[in-house]
Parts: C-alpha cells; sequence; structure tokens
RNA sequence: UGACCCGUGGUGUAAUUGGCAACACGUCUGGUUUUGGUCCAGAAGAGUCCAGGUUCGAGCCCUGGCGGGUCAACCA
C-alpha cells in the first residue's frame, strides 16, 4: 500500500517539521519513545482532499516511526453529526489506503469518562455552574484586547454545583439556561483561557448514544482527554487550534497520572486555488443542487475526486509533494492535477475515442472491406501488450482536427493535405462536403495503401497524427467533461464571501453522442484511460446509463487555464 | 490597540551543529516520437519582507520595524 510507493520516490519522505518534534521527543525518550497518532474528523459531512493531506500526515507519521494511528470520531455535537457521515468517512479512509485496525473510536464512547472528570474538576474547585445566558457570558469574557470579568456564580460552593450539574446532566433545565465552566483566569491574554464552557444543555439525539444524554461536553473538553485515554502521543492538529494548546496542556494537567502526556501539533490546512474547502459551503452547495450531491465528480471531496478518475496514490503522492509547514498559503490546483496525470500517464491504457465527430470516406477503400489493425496500449509500458482495431472505408475523426483554411501552425487535415491515422494509413484531403448551410459534413479522402504501419512508399513525412474509429464499427458513448465548479482563482473557503458568485456556468459538459473503439465493450475491469490527445477518463462508476459514460479526470495539460487567460 | 503564529523564484517546499540558496509544479527553447501527449536536453526566474547588529561568514542567531494569519459559538 501507501508505503510502497513513498519508499520508492526519493522525492518523497523529505522531512517535515514535525519530524523534527517527534525526533527530539523520542531523543527524550518521552512517552516510552511510542509514537501513536489519530485521525479525528467530525462526522458532518464528508472527506475532502484537505482531510485527505491530514489522513495521509497522520497515518503517514505512524508507518514512519512504526506507530498507530486511530479513527477517532469527533461526535461532541448531536445536532450536526449523522451516520451517514460516519460511513462515508470510513470508506474514504479505506480508499485512500489507510487501515486503523482495531482501533476505531468515538469521542462519545468516552461520555461517562469525561462526565466523570468534570465532576472531579468541581470537587477540586476547578468548574462551575453558571446560570447565565449565553449574550452575558460572551459580554463578560471581554475582547482579545480587553480582560475579561469574573462570573457571579463563579464562586459557588462545591456541593451546589455538584447538584446544579447533576440536575443539568438528567435534563432537569432547559437547554442554554446553565452550563459548566472551568475556573481559570478570566483576565488571561488567551480568551480560551477564560473560564470556557465544558457542558453545555443539549436534549438533541445524538447518533450513538441516542436520548440517552442531556448534557454534551465541548471539543476542548474533549479532545485532549480523549487523546490521553487512547495513549496518543502527537496530536496533529492545523493552525487554527494553536491558540487552545494552552487549554489543550491545562485539561491534560488535571487528568495525568503519570509521565505519559500527548502533544497538540499544529500545522497548516490546504488551500488549493479555484477550490472551496469549508464543510459548511460544500454542504451548501449539496443542499441547494449545485452539484449533485457529495460525490459529484467537480466536488474536492474524496468520493468527488474518485468518481472523477483520480487515484488514490496520486493524492497521496500530491500529499507528500506539498509538504507540511506553518505557512498559510494557497498551493495551485495544477499540482493535484499534475500528479493524477503522472501516475495515469504509466497505467492508463491509451484508447482512441472522437468526441466531437466528423465522417471521413476513404473512396479508394472498398466499401465492403475491412482490416484489423494493431494499435499498443500503453507506449509506457510494454507489458501492457497490443490490441485489435476495426479499420474500415468510413472513419471518425474529431471534427477540429479539419480546418478549410487551417492557419500557419496547424499541422492536422486541410484541403489538399495529407495526415496519418494513428496505427493505420496516410490519408489525404481531397474534398469537403458541406450541406445548404455550408456546415461541414464530411470529408472525402483517399489512403495510400502502402502506408501502413507507419512508413510510407516514398519516405515522406507527414506531421500529423489524428486519432479516429471506424463508423461501422465504434461504440456510441457518452462522455462528461468537468472544469473548475469556480472560475475565480481563490473563492475564500473561510471567509464570508459569497462563492455562488464565482461559479463556472461550465464546469460539467455532457457530449452525447461521442464514439469509441468497440474494444471498450469488453473491459470492464479497465477503469482509467488516456483517450488518445483528449485526456484522461474513467468509466464512471455510478453510470446507470446503457451506454458506456465517462468522466474526465483530467486533460493532458492544463488547457483550461490558459483557455480563460484568452 | 492585546496574545500567539507565519514571512525563501509565479506556486508548493528544501537548505547538517551559521558555509556557494536546492527540488518539484508552472513558463520558455531545442531534440526524439505513429498523439501538439510522453520522454530527453537546456534556459529564464528568488539573493531569502525591511533596517540594523553579532560573525571570517547569516535564509538560519540578536534587536527593532513592516506585512499576513488566528483568537471575542453553549461549533469543531
Amino acid at each position: 500500500m501507501a508505503e510502497n510507493n513513498t519508499n520508492s520516490n526519493p522525492e518523497i519522505k523529505k522531512a517535515n517539521f514535525i519530524h523534527a518534534h517527534i525526533d527530539a521527543d523520542l531523543a527524550e525518550g518521552k512517552n516510552d519513545c511510542r509514537v501513536h497518532t489519530r485521525f479525528p474528523p467530525e462526522p458532518n459531512g464528508y472527506l475532502h482532499i484537505g482531510h485527505a493531506k491530514s489522513i495521509c500526515l497522520n497515518f503517514g507519521l505512524a508507518q514512519k516511526y512504526g506507530g498507530k494511528t486511530n479513527l477517532r470520531f469527533d461526535d461532541t455535537n448531536p445536532s450536526k453529526e449523522e451516520t451517514e457521515y460516519v460511513e462515508s468517512i470510513m470508506n474514504d479512509v479505506h480508499w485512500l489506503g489507510f487501515d486503523w485496525g482495531d482501533r476505531l473510536y468515538y469521542a462519545s464512547d468516552s461520555f461517562p469518562k469525561l462526565h466523570a472528570f468534570a465532576i472531579k474538576l468541581i470537587k477540586e474547585g476547578k468548574a462551575y455552574v453558571d446560570d447565565q445566558d449565553a449574550e452575558t457570558i460572551s459580554e463578560q469574557k471581554g475582547t482579545p484586547q480587553k480582560s475579561g470579568i469574573e462570573s457571579p456564580f463563579r464562586n459557588r460552593s462545591v456541593q451546589e454545583n455538584l447538584d446544579l450539574f447533576q440536575r443539568m446532566t438528567v435534563g432537569e433545565f432547559d437547554e442554554g439556561s446553565k452550563v459548566l465552566r472551568a475556573k481559570i483566569d478570566m483576565t488571561s491574554p488567551n480568551m480560551h483561557m477564560r473560564d470556557p464552557i465544558i457542558y453545555r444543555i443539549m436534549k438533541a439525539h445524538h447518533h450513538r448514544t441516542g436520548d440517552k444524554w442531556c448534557v454534551y461536553p465541548m471539543y476542548d473538553f474533549a479532545h485532549g482527554q480523549c487523546d490521553y485515554w487512547e495513549g496518543i502521543t502527537h496530536s496533529i492538529c492545523t493552525l487554527e487550534f494553536e491558540v487552545h494548546r494552552p487549554l489543550y496542556d491545562w485539561f491534560i494537567d488535571q487528568l495525568k497520572d503519570s509521565d505519559y502526556r500527548p502533544r497538540q501539533i499544529e500545522f497548516s490546512r490546504l488551500n488549493l486555488t479555484y477550490t472551496v474547502m469549508s464543510k459548511r459551503k460544500l454542504l451548501e452547495l449539496v443542499k441547494d443542487g449545485h452539484v449533485n450531491g457529495w460525490d459529484d465528480p467537480r466536488m474536492p471531496t474524496v468520493s468527488g475526486l474518485r468518481r472523477r478518475g483520480y487515484t488514490p496514490e496520486s493524492i497521496r503522492n500530491f500529499s507528500d509533494k506539498i509538504g507540511v509547514t506553518k505557512v498559510d498559503g494557497m498551493t495551485d490546483v495544477s499540482l493535484l492535477e499534475f500528479s493524477v496525470r503522472e501516475h495515469l500517464n504509466k497505467t492508463a491504457q491509451r484508447v482512441m475515442g472522437v468526441l466531437d465527430p466528423l465522417k471521413v470516406i476513404i473512396t479508394n477503400y472498398p466499401e465492403d472491406q475491412e482490416e484489423i489493425l494493431s494499435a499498443v496500449n500503453n507506449p509506457e509500458d510494454e507489458s501492457m501488450g497490443r490490441r485489435d482495431v476495426p479499420f474500415s472505408n468510413e472513419v471518425y475523426i474529431e471534427r477540429n482536427d479539419f480546418m478549410e483554411e487551417p492557419p500557419r501552425k496547424f499541422f492536422r487535415l486541410g484541403p489538399g493535405r495529407e495526415v496519418r491515422l494513428r496505427y493505420g494509413y496516410l490519408i489525404k484531403c481531397n474534398e469537403v462536403i458541406k450541406d445548404e448551410n455550408g456546415n461541414i459534413t464530411e470529408l472525402h479522402c483517399t489512403y495510400d495503401p502502402e502506408s501502413k504501419g507507419g512508413k510510407s512508399s516514398d519516405g515522406r513525412k507527414v506531421k500529423g497524427v489524428v486519432h479516429w474509429v471506424s463508423a461501422k464499427h465504434a461504440v456510441k458513448s457518452e462522455v462528461r467533461l468537468y472544469d473548475r465548479l469556480f472560475s475565480d482563482e481563490t473563492p475564500d473557503s473561510h471567509k464570508d464571501v459569497d462563492f455562488k458568485e464565482f461559479m463556472n456556468p461550465d464546469s460539467l459538459r455532457i457530449i452525447e453522442n461521442c464514439y469509441i473503439e468497440p474494444f471498450i465493450k469488453d473491459s470492464k475491469a479497465l477503469d482509467h484511460f488516456q483517450f488518445e490527445r483528449l485526456g484522461y477518463f474513467n468509466m464512471d462508476p455510478d453510470s446507470t446509463s446503457e451506454k458506456p459514460v465517462f468522466n474526465r479526470t483530467v486533460a493532458l495539460r492544463d488547457s483550461w487555464a490558459k483557455a480563460q487567460k484568452k
């Protein structure tokens, strides 16, 4: 799996700053020299390419240091979480090539321990029940520039706090009427240390614990403790949690009873050009019907990329290429596209297909004759063998492979010009047939019988080689060309801009009547193809259509951006 | 008028205990080729946010600026 591919590429596996931290910890003999990471998604949406970076990082670190990685669902907020998401997340992690073994955890499994820990804090005078409403508490918290003031309920007796928290727990109070707070420091320069709320009343149905609980722990009160109980050594998260770290450490200090302690390390999340990466906004795209579900091939979700034709290996390689830092940057999506081209170029079978057919009649080829030509399946890999391609007197070529008045650097077909039909003969265009509106309907050409197999009778060379299919044999199919969902380079993922303004109206083009080589019917096992000169495609795994449906994974080159500039 | 974090070619990252700023993507040029792809060869492009300081020597250490990000959900 992953380890093979990373080891084989020396470019990858560069050390990053997290390796440096871990190396230092190991050198000091911390935590019995264990390395144990975790991937902790909240099951409130599908995983996207940003999560893939985190997955590759966490599992990759454990692989490198001979440690383990847990999968943990951070399900402390029942109002947002659903079982559907849990299942999709597990599928996606597996598809990416990683396995958590028997280490599947849910924060909700720790609710009893968390609750007991809260009671311990109350008994130690380190937590209290606050009766004020959200607005009042917020006001008393102050601002980053101005320190907060203490709640009038801050110094309730332990006995009263215990009683109130117990009654909160059994549902005696309304939502929002009381919270449990840690007693830390209302004057701290760090807002998160100003008596953070650790339990709130929520009478919601939880996807796993049902209606058992009326109080739920906050993220800050659950995450580090779960790390601790699972034996995590390095808790790797994104930069916005940096200011939470003192609180993370504070809770661990209250909890720990040995030398072992987990440590939070932050890295910068992935930002991609032309890509929206916030779950909230992706959910909006799905709910408002701008795309056909979370796994729409235009989505940056792992499942979308899979349907689009991305391979797990290409995503892992991408993740290694972009590295891990604390710099808040913007990665060009062409780097992701390069990764999949790089992989598919080596592995994808070449096939000929014509998206926009123009009929060519070869006038000197007998109408009732046909023959079999031999084509290479992958010029990079001889072991993939050859295949038979039928040829006859009528073929389709790509409409834009012909120009009536070719410009200077156009090497393909035009009146009186000669090109090679790939794997076949040289043909020369003698006549252009048009309908009454002047649209070209077909070409009449002659072929050179001596030119089969790359040769020519007199040694002449042609610069143009075009792909084609035999009109009599070709299979009609449907092709879906996907472009970027957004035309603006950076529809800011995490700020409140109306990203819909930037949506690309042509992000999906369905081309219904394409023609492809007939062999495809018998090649269900192969799912990635390079259609010669058109790009990489995969058979849509979810298609229910009679005829084959292909999604374009990525163009041969990054032509989209270039076309936009013009 | 706070605290914390971050500033290296267009982009993403490297640079042993300070030692000629390296790699990949992208761009451009040429070659091979039964695809304008692939492959091969080559080029341009930063002197490391700025200003001082320490040092024989600073991207790396120190000081002071500047710029960007994060933090004021009973979200994670």
